[in-house]
DNA sequence: AACTACTTCAACCGCACGTAC
DNA sequence: CGTACGTGCGGTTGAAGTAGT
């Protein structure tokens, strides 16, 4: 937009500044233009004298048609901004100040029961308004990501709030519809949230689960990109039951993060109580319910960067559905769900410097040792990374007689339970949460990490940082040492070889997975070994987006 | 004191919707 | 019915303020 911009001292002291808007600019059908004899709106901040004038015709003429206060006043600011001044800060009976407890509690309440609404939640909060309260949430979620807490409170049960069908049915008409414009226009930069967003789909709807390869093909080199995919979740989500019974497709999820991050029992308490409709739930939850404790949607949470963490959900249209997740400006990707989990000790994780130092010296040099047998290596948000190992999994698995219908005997003996970890955008730094006392006694876990840079968008988010911990072997176990002969362990190191760290090293070592993994080894056992990239050299921490993802979906 | 990083919040923008013509 | 206009909403921006170094 641009603007002739002519800066003034104003009565107050202000300096503000006034704007010719440009014809392209003019905003038609806005409300919010010059009128007439090419006069000059202001913008910027409103003076006293502005204030003045603006309540001076409001006493007169009364609220409303805002658009006539430029005609009827020397103000040289259009409707909108009229009504924006004053609905913000002239009206009458206008609350100032922080928000007290009552009031925060209330708006945490409604926007549990209806997501950025705020205007609907104004309505409830005499003398606020929808600004306020908007820019107090936006606020408020920076500052408990911060802290590492859900933005709910416990006590607050997200999913006991219901939505009216009409309006999850329009907002799903319109996510499709979305989608289709987005999908035509879809490019390189940002398909990776598609592939998220489709994977995760395709992963909970049956009936979708070669969508993600699908659209895989056909996205390469695609156009223009398009960031909107990382506001939308697939409109549907099945039922605990549906995703557990569809588990086979997450045999690489098998986390067991709610162990590791445990919740308030008054939380989990509900979650089994709930409805489908009232949670969504990521595939890494699937395999729990065999596991006991019932906690199957008790940690909400959903892939990418909206995932929702104990209790923490999008900010907006927190029902079934996860319809559309509406971030703010600062995108609560950034740090994303992850945020939780490095930040939100749970009764067995250490302090965080432990976490910090221990992570942290893994990555300056990562021993091999630590790297070990990786049937377990699983990440619920790696999103392409995921796919591609997920159909080396499906052959080795099919091999393996490791049916789903029985995950809590094929887990037990053949994979295991999952650490989560991240390292944090900035400075590099991997936190780890987990289960620190086994980690430490127990050194034969095994652990890949696959430190990347968060950038902007979701999926980097979602993707980027993980350090998948496999750990918790029932009783199997391997000696230490790189299994150089799985295609994932190959896949990984040499996806990090490929310039994840920027370094560029060996290359082989991703053919050689590509090799296995799309070349078939119908037994599962046959891998050839290939000692290409063990992990021992130091690396860096760089940025590692989905442009740097090894060319696998040309092949 | 100067600089930088971060936070807060007022204001702007684009879009959607309703209504008048 | 189509267009213009007015209004409201939610997302985003950027200046000012604050804290840290």
């Amino acid at each position: 937009m641009s603007y002739t911009t002519t800066t003034v001292d104003s009565d107050d002291g202000m300096h503000s500044s006034i704007h010719n808007e440009s014809p392209a600019s003019d905003n038609i059908g806005n409300g919010c233009r010059s009128r007439g004899k090419g006069s000059v709106l202001k913008k910027g901040p409103w003076t006293s004298t502005e204030d003045g004038i603006l309540i001076d015709y409001v006493k007169k003429h009364g609220e409303g048609n805002w658009n006539a206060v430029q005609k009827h006043t020397s103000l040289a600011r259009c409707g909108k901004s009229c009504r924006l001044r004053w609905a913000n800060h002239l009206r009458p009976n206008l609350k100032k100040g922080a928000f007290s407890q009552e009031e925060e509690q209330l708006i945490v309440e409604m926007h549990a029961k209806m997501g950025n609404k705020w205007a609907q939640m104004a309505e409830h909060l005499p003398g606020r308004t929808d600004n306020e309260i908007k820019n107090y949430w936006n606020t408020r979620i920076k500052r408990r990501q911060r802290a590492g807490l859900p933005l709910y409170p416990p006590e607050i049960h997200v999913e006991d709030f219901q939505w009216s069908e009409e309006y999850t049915k329009s907002n799903i008409i319109r996510v499709e519809r979305r989608r289709h414009q987005d999908f035509l226009q879809l490019g390189n930069s940002k398909a990776n949230v598609l592939f998220d967003d489709l994977n995760f789909a395709a992963s909970l709807l049956p009936a979708a689960s070669d969508l993600s390869d699908l659209v895989a093909c056909n996205m390469l080199g695609t156009g223009p990109s398009s960031s909107r995919y990382e506001s939308y979740m697939p409109p549907i989500l099945p039922s605990p039951k549906q995703i557990w019974e569809s588990g086979s497709r997450f045999p690489m999820c098998s986390s067991n993060i709610k162990h590791e991050f445990q919740y308030p029992e008054h939380f989990q308490s509900t979650a089994s109580q709930k409805t489908p409709r009232s949670c969504s739930i990521s595939p890494c939850d699937v395999d729990h319910p065999p596991y006991g404790n019932q906690q199957s949607s008790d940690m909400m949470m959903i892939p990418d960067s909206h995932t929702v963490m104990y209790g923490m959900l999008p900010t907006s249209k927190p029902s079934f559905g996860a319809v559309k997740l509406e971030l703010p400006s600062f995108q609560y990707s950034e740090t994303s769900a992850f945020d939780q989990w490095k930040t939100t000790p749970s009764p067995d994780s250490p302090p965080h410097s432990d976490l910090l130092d221990s992570v942290d010296a893994y990555i300056q040099s990562p021993p091999s040792s630590q790297v070990e047998e990786s049937d377990c290596f699983s990440s619920c948000d790696t999103g392409l990374l995921d796919m591609l190992l997920h159909e080396a999994k499906i052959k080795t698995s099919a091999k393996h007689s490791l049916l789903m219908s029985s995950p809590k005997k094929s887990f037990s003996s053949t994979t295991c339970t999952t650490n989560v970890t991240q390292n944090v955008p900035r400075g590099g730094t991997l936190i780890k949460s987990g289960e620190y006392e086994d980690s430490q006694k127990d050194l034969t876990r095994s652990e890949i990490t696959i430190p990347m840079q968060l950038s902007a968008g979701g999926i980097s988010s979602a993707f980027a940082g993980n350090v998948v911990k496999t750990e918790e072997f029932d009783q199997v176990w391997e000696p230490k040492r790189i299994d150089t002969t799985r295609p994932d362990v190959l896949l990984a190191s040499s996806w990090l070889d490929q310039g994840c760290f920027g370094i560029v090293r060996d290359t082989s070592s991703m053919s050689d997975a590509l090799a296995l993994l799309l070349g078939g080894d119908d037994t599962g056992n046959s891998y050839v070994t290939v000692g290409s990239s063990s992990g021992q050299t130091p690396r860096g921490v760089g940025s590692c987006g989905w442009t740097n993802m090894p060319p696998v979906w040309s092949l």
